[in-house]
DNA sequence: GTGAAAGCGCTAACAC
DNA sequence: GTGTTAGCGCTTTCAC
């Protein structure tokens, strides 16, 4: 860390009267070398503070020691929390992290991107985009000649490759039951984009509540948003205008629910009173809206931690035992958390 | 991409019958290849579908294209911002990212993360979390050994590194002087966490604009909180419990302005005819409070990428002119938006 | 226990 | 224009 040149193995295996593989003996801690000569070569490396230089392991061992992390909407809140848990687990893990973020959510172009991975020789990569459209399309053409393991987050199970998600649709079900348990008979929905399967799944389990309440569903109970609060608010009043007997909502998320809550009350709706609002997502900031709001909490975090851990344990089993494990579906339970919107 | 080893230059050589130099100039684009040789080389390389190692090359020029980035908070949309201002410009600018995040804000051993970063030869490294108590006291220390360029962001002057900030003083001013224009005459303050750098200047605006006006400013006048929400509330009861006649506040961040609107409304204080309040950070939810919040849009993204481009052109410098550029202090403002709770 | 030689995949310097 | 020879900094045989 000092000198212009940098020092490598070899001036430490010069300083110390041996060869360069006694050092690197004594970096990987292998157990042929005498103690006496490791403690030499350890001090020498102190005293000229060496570093190995990691590129030069990768190539040489094949092995990074890197992830590849593919994350879309950073700006958002919920892809950087995922992204805050799979860089603390990865840190706990020993892993680095080499991050793409894709420049719209429907990712066109994946190929090259796989192969800059590839290139770098990233040990496994982990798919943090959410699924839209049709924009794992690619999964059966290209991941059958990538040899790297790759970890999808947020996406229908397929018994192609290992999946980590929230349970979306499970999720969505307790927000309706839990309107249901308090006596509503009209309860409408507030979708997010159907182009997300997260969106579709949560619709979805909103629909399948219903029916085993034995309640009709039909579309005049529904609208569309995107997720931004500015949808909500025009979703909110195209859905109230075709549902007028709606007391209760369903919303996609949290930032949909924020502005249903703000025109209710400008309209001259009170809340839980004529209308009760449940969201999803659990976004700090909902415990603080007006009134607090009722939500899902979804736990990304630790979705993002629980992919990396998964992740490095396939690689470790690929290693060690030349196992290639089989791919797993993974989900976690969201949280009803209520407040006083419902 | 497609056999389990990997075609490497020496492959495409042998068949394109020439020697892997040739190949490495076609690859790098070299003008002393025949046009023929070229177009022939480059048959081969679709042919084997070969793709350089990235890491190799790394190795070999000594520059990998990469640089690293240290963030902290990404659970918090403001860090996640900037994130992806540097994603989006790095990926325009043709780098890659390696990422870390601090486990907490108070960064300890820096020492170690600098290395890792250093034996993966990044290009450069921009340093994006934030500045919290003397957590840069190793700058002097460490930085003189790093022979890679480091860029900061968000913190003071300082005549050894290139930073890129916005300009928290001269926000909190506009905020503040805004409060005035509308007559008001009892301005309070609620702060962020002091040893935050950011939280101080906006303090520092505050008080600037009041004394610039000819207006007194003391302790009474202002509460700390620590940017939640949750301490916006209480930060907020006390300072009207010891400053009961305050008819505006400019608060610290919209996430604690966000707790003062509901807990104005709660005690019957209506905004912004009894109090004026004015937030600092532009979240997009902020439009959607109620009311909506008045606040000084920080673009984060724009800081993002405005430190990527900053970075690369004083490598592009030292590299092609061998100049080593002069460090520089970027700011760049933040934006009132007025709504209606001033 | 330790060292010599070869190789990871590529580029730079120099020859022809 | 193109090939040869040396590296980049490390690990992995395989001797001794």
């Amino acid at each position: 860390m000092t000198e212009k040149n940098k020092t490598t193995i070899y001036d430490v295996a010069k300083m110390a009267g041996v060869s360069k593989q006694t050092v690197s003996r004594v970096l990987n801690n292998r157990q042929d070398v005498s103690s006496e000569t490791r403690t030499r070569v350890k001090k020498i490396m102190d005293e000229l503070s060496y570093h190995p230089s990691a590129i030069a392991q990768s190539l040489s061992r094949q092995k990074s020691y890197l992830f590849g992390v593919v994350t879309a909407g950073l700006r958002f809140i919920g892809p950087s929390r995922t992204l805050s848990g799979i860089t603390s687990k990865a840190e706990e893990l020993g892993y680095g992290l080499l991050l793409k973020e894709l420049a719209s959510f429907s990712s066109n172009n994946v190929k090259p991107l796989l192969q800059w991975f590839k290139s770098h020789q990233v040990d496994g990569i982990i798919w943090a985009a959410p699924e839209i459209e049709d924009n794992r399309y690619w999964l059966k053409d290209l991941m059958p000649d990538l040899d790297i393991p790759v970890l999808f987050l947020t996406m229908e199970e397929n018994n192609q490759v290992t999946i980590v998600t929230t349970d979306n649709l499970g999720g969505a079900r307790v927000a309706t039951e839990h309107l249901i348990r308090q006596g509503r008979k009209h309860i409408g929905h507030i979708a997010g984009p159907l182009e997300w399967w997260e969106a579709r799944q949560r619709k979805l389990g909103w629909e399948t509540a219903l029916k085993e309440a034995g309640m009709q569903v039909s579309e005049q109970m529904w609208t569309l948003g995107n997720w931004s609060p500015k949808s909500g608010r025009s979703a909110f009043l195209e859905l109230l205008a075709k549902y007028p007997e709606m007391d209760a909502v369903f919303v996609g998320n949290d930032q949909m629910a924020l502005s249903v809550l703000l025109s209710s009350q400008e309209i001259g709706k009170r809340i839980p009173q004529d209308l009760s609002v449940v969201g999803f997502d659990g976004i700090p900031d909902s415990e603080f809206y007006c009134p607090p709001l009722t939500t899902l909490y979804q736990n990304q975090d630790e979705l993002g931690r629980v992919a990396v851990a998964e992740l490095a344990s396939q690689i470790e089993h690929k290693i060690n035992d030349n196992i290639i494990v089989e791919p797993k579906y993974i989900t976690i339970q969201p949280e009803l958390i209520i407040r006083q919107s419902s």
